[in-house]
DNA sequence: CTGGATCCACCAGGATACTG
DNA sequence: CAGTATCCTGGTGGATCCAG
């Protein structure tokens, strides 16, 4: 989402930019390759930085703070600083990244109970489409 | 989601690879720059190929041709072609399609909600958090 | 422990040209 | 009209080192 575009259409007659779409906003952000796999890790309990880390092994300590420091930012989680030596840094939801996760609920359900059918069709696509159409 | 992971977390308690998460492999797909766009120019009527071009002036002919594959291949969208010459092919919604879009109703909603308070938190970015905390 | 800074590999995706 | 093939660039993100 970083090319400029000019496009006039985007969701729910939505007219402007491509980028100042708020839907596409939405989903450039929790689209991402780990920020709603943070925002549920968050979900349950509040995390430390490292914590974080071990949760999701396979993220880059690099990736971990910079996607962390997005989600702040957009206020979707705090961050709470404790000057001990070594300090330590807490994360958690804030009532937005909650409202955001509720509002995922819809398409977590879909997605849980579509996947097998679309892993289906993928694995022998090229052949007919099996949906049903909803026009001819 | 090209990198081979073995992250034991996902979504409510998926304890799989990262990579075969169903709510990842959705996000994945939706979440990149042009399926959700299509997606949603084909719920209002059926289209042409060009049509689809044009509705979405800033889409290359590689990934329209590219992305719509992929949308048949999932189950989410037809393709109809008339073998007339020259020859005229039609893609629309399929139920599954159609499924998930109204699966993704409430985010579209959270999404134009949020938008402005998210845009206004970014901007004055670095500063303290203003969303409230669920825990302290 | 919690990051920032830097370097670099990889690949999604745009431009262009060509085919059925 | 509806794609496919090829080349090439720029951004994403991993690895690594450094700092508070």
């Amino acid at each position: 989402m970083t090319t400029k575009t000019s496009a006039a259409v985007c969701i729910d007659g939505w007219s402007g930019d491509l980028d100042t779409c708020p839907v596409r906003q939405v989903l450039d952000r929790i689209g991402d390759r780990w920020s709603l796999l943070l925002l549920l890790t968050l979900k349950d309990a509040p995390h430390r930085f490292n914590a974080l880390g071990r949760a999701i092994p396979d993220i880059s300590r690099r990736m971990l703070a910079g996607t962390l420091k997005t989600l702040e930012a957009d206020g979707l989680i705090w961050r709470s600083v404790e000057a001990t030596t070594p300090p330590s840094v807490t994360y958690g939801l804030t009532a937005r990244g909650l409202s955001l996760i509720m509002a995922l609920g819809p398409l977590v359900e879909w997605a849980f109970a579509q996947a097998p059918a679309i892993l289906a069709d993928r694995r022998r696509a090229g052949g007919a489409v099996s949906g049903v159409a909803i026009a001819p």
